[in-house]
DNA sequence: ACGAACCAAGCAAGCGCTTGGTTTTTAGAT
DNA sequence: ATCTAAAAACCAAGCGCTTGCTTGGTTCGT
């Protein structure tokens, strides 16, 4: 992971961490281990555990456990983003681009796809500054994705405010909703992301 | 505080504990800590030393480090429905009581007053049931504010959604400024506030 | 046979919290 | 006002435990 996936090399189709291998299954375990509990109040020694080795072991595959963290971010971003694309491509008006935008976001934040988004705005502070740079340089193609639909949203009039604007409530809107959307009741994602939608847009 | 803040004598207008004594002190620099550094990564002797006292001696104060977490966080809720409370009074439209909640939920955020309402939400975990349950009492007694104009709002044809879905959203949009507003900038916190009604109001 | 993957054991540091004793503050009786 | 004794506040020291991580040696796949 920390070799093969730049933003460029992303956007060519490459894969993540193969998840049958060891590095894989460790990540696997500790993303979940972190959405449980955090990043702070997950060991080494329980990421070691769920994957079924020593905790010793671990740092045969990463430097230290800020890596662990690191790793399981930009896999996230990278499978968010290469999903997103993916979408993105069969929605031909802004209107369909933003419900696209809206959808993936959600289902990135609650991990439809195994990965979640919430680690990277919860863990944040346990990166430190060259991390976060890296990390960084991801977010930033999944956000043009963003600024070019929004900016088409507000020359056709669908909303009113200016992209970076609009796009931090929007943000803050969908991060949210883990701390209180429930998959059991009556409203499911696809419904929410239309609500959101509504909230937001003409 | 543990004793004397119930959402009832609350409303009433009990002040907090006493910003100089030993306990008030412990408070106010732990909750300084815990918004810089994050509950997990504070330890009580960082408390401590920022005090002046030795870390020992909290436990005179606190039953463990938790209970100054719980403390911390219904201090902030306290003071900051009192606020809101008095900014109400002078709010006498429902578009005025709509700017008025997002104005001064912006300034806990930004601990405008001291308080920080950030923590609520990235500390949420660390709190037992129990303590967190004690906490939701007073975030009730907040909420209903927002509900209550919210209705009006929708009645008045001022959004289209109902008030727990929007009152999600709004939430979102506000806690998730923590992570990219600048003060410095050439917005403001009243500019802003501003902008946060125009995106979901008429 | 050679490197990658892993184990068993444990180290050094830091953690929340306890303990026994000392100082400071408070309050009632004179 | 002054004395006195209880209560509150605090200190110095450190216990027991957990943490991230290291080390030296073993197993496994090719």
């Amino acid at each position: 992971m920390s070799e093969t996936a730049t933003p460029e090399r992303l956007l060519q189709g490459i894969t993540l961490t193969d998840p049958n291998s060891a590095k894989g299954r460790l990540l696997q375990q500790a993303r979940l281990l972190f959405r449980q509990k955090g990043f702070e109040k997950t060991t080494v020694r329980d990421i070691a555990a769920a994957t079924g080795i020593q905790s010793g072991s671990i740092f045969h595959h990463f430097a230290n456990k800020e890596e662990i963290l690191r790793c399981v971010m930009e896999e996230t971003i990278c499978f968010s983003l290469a999903h997103l694309q993916e979408q993105l491509k069969q929605a031909n008006t802004t209107e369909a681009e933003l419900r696209t935008l809206i959808g993936c976001e959600l289902d990135a934040i609650h991990s439809r796809h195994g990965h979640d988004f919430t680690i990277l705005g919860y863990e944040w502070r346990s990166l430190n500054p060259g991390n976060q740079a890296r990390v960084l340089e991801y977010r930033g193609v999944y956000e043009k994705l963003w600024s070019k639909s929004l900016h088409d949203a507000k020359a056709k009039g669908l909303c009113q405010q200016e992209g970076f604007l609009l796009r931090s409530f929007i943000r803050g809107a969908l991060i949210d909703t883990i701390n209180w959307y429930k998959a059991e009741g009556e409203l499911n994602l696809e419904a929410l992301a239309d609500e959101v939608y509504r909230a937001f847009f003409r």
